[in-house]
DNA sequence: CTGTGTGAAGGCTTTCACAGCC
DNA sequence: GGCTGTGAAAGCCTTCACACAG
């Protein structure tokens, strides 16, 4: 299909894109501008149109896209894959935080258990997801078969919880501790860095 | 000075370099090669030269460089504004969670204050942060001279708390709503958006 | 001989310009 | 006329190759 490897900045946008055509939808609008849906993600409308050509042709000329129609073929590139469930390792403040936090369920994400070295119940308070020890955690993998895994262990053990992981068949992992890990290259990493992020930030200010 | 704009990839870099030279500190290294330090921080060599380029010369040849030399080099062009005071908007699940994390402070940024449109006493429990009123937020900004924000509304209002702290004075907004932000091109804003790092990582998984 | 600093080459992404379809 | 789809151009970032300093 098609030859070249789609770029990953091209795969987030599409996200992006997939958020604005939910409001659109919401909104009752049935069709959308490349003008128009670009400026809401907050890119030129050249660069939504040459995204999408990467899949195909989803736009009627001399009219634009159909908000659903577009929003299906969106998700079919990327929905395919997702829903996938997703472990949690290290409950300590960010970890039970994002626990709760429900934004991901909202996009199709489950976080279907929890792990920490030393479970303490009264982090886990009020919540659904299994708090299970770290030394179910390969075992828990295997059998579940589970792909994606949020890190956030502190730094000092995150790369060897990540060892264990990528033996017992985690393919994806969301890092949050600030470390650059080492995995094989058909293993991936998307890190969040928050004060990397504040750095980034206060260093434009002037 | 630097004639051209320095790349916004370029300073993400140095935080990680900084990161792994306080590594080395610790461990008592005295000299470090860009072979290594690039390898620690997950570049190729060539590119920790080029970036470092940017900002004058470090290194001695045939040696490499200096720990704390590179180190408080690159302190000096991060780290010129580093000691901000932040403000958090939106003490929800996510916010209370990143209030009682502690990954900023040691990276030497302080949350000044907390505010919420309903600040729930209970949610700040065991915290230090103070936590106001949203009525409060204008005054507080103007008043304390805050120039950075971190953004955990929900979606729905994000828009209408960023254009009353931009008119108030913000600078730079650290943003975790799912949300484009529309902001003059004076203000800076960096987007963490957890539901499409999942997203992303998915997509990637075969 | 070792390892940095850097102009030039290469590769990737974005933007332009316009052909083609409604 | 309006707006998409796309080859070509431009721009940006990374990598190479090597001059040069210790």
């Amino acid at each position: 299909m098609t030859n070249t490897e789609i770029p990953r900045k091209t795969i987030y946008r599409l996200s992006i894109f997939q958020r604005c055509l939910q409001r659109l939808k919401e909104n009752k609008v049935e069709t959308v501008s490349s003008e128009a849906l670009a400026k809401a993600a907050g890119v030129k409308p050249t660069q939504l149109r040459k995204d999408l050509t990467h899949f195909g042709q989803f736009g009627t000329r001399g009219l634009g896209y159909n908000v659903s129609g577009l929003s299906s073929a969106i998700a079919g590139v990327l929905g395919s894959s997702r829903l996938q469930p997703v472990i949690l390792v290290g409950v300590g403040n960010l970890g039970s935080a994002l626990l709760r936090y429900g934004g991901f369920q909202k996009e199709g994400f489950e976080i279907v258990a929890a792990f920490d070295s030393l479970p303490v119940p009264a982090r886990a308070k009020g919540l659904k997801t299994a708090l299970m020890k770290a030394t179910d955690l390969t075992r828990f993998i295997r059998r579940q078969n589970i792909k994606m895994a949020i890190l956030t262990v502190p730094a000092l053990h995150a790369q060897e919880v990540v060892n264990e992981m990528v033996a017992a068949g985690i393919q994806a992992i969301l890092n949050f501790s600030p470390v650059v890990l080492e995995v094989p290259k058909n293993i991936i990493v998307n890190n969040v860095d928050l004060a990397m992020e504040l750095e980034n930030l206060s260093y434009f200010i002037r």
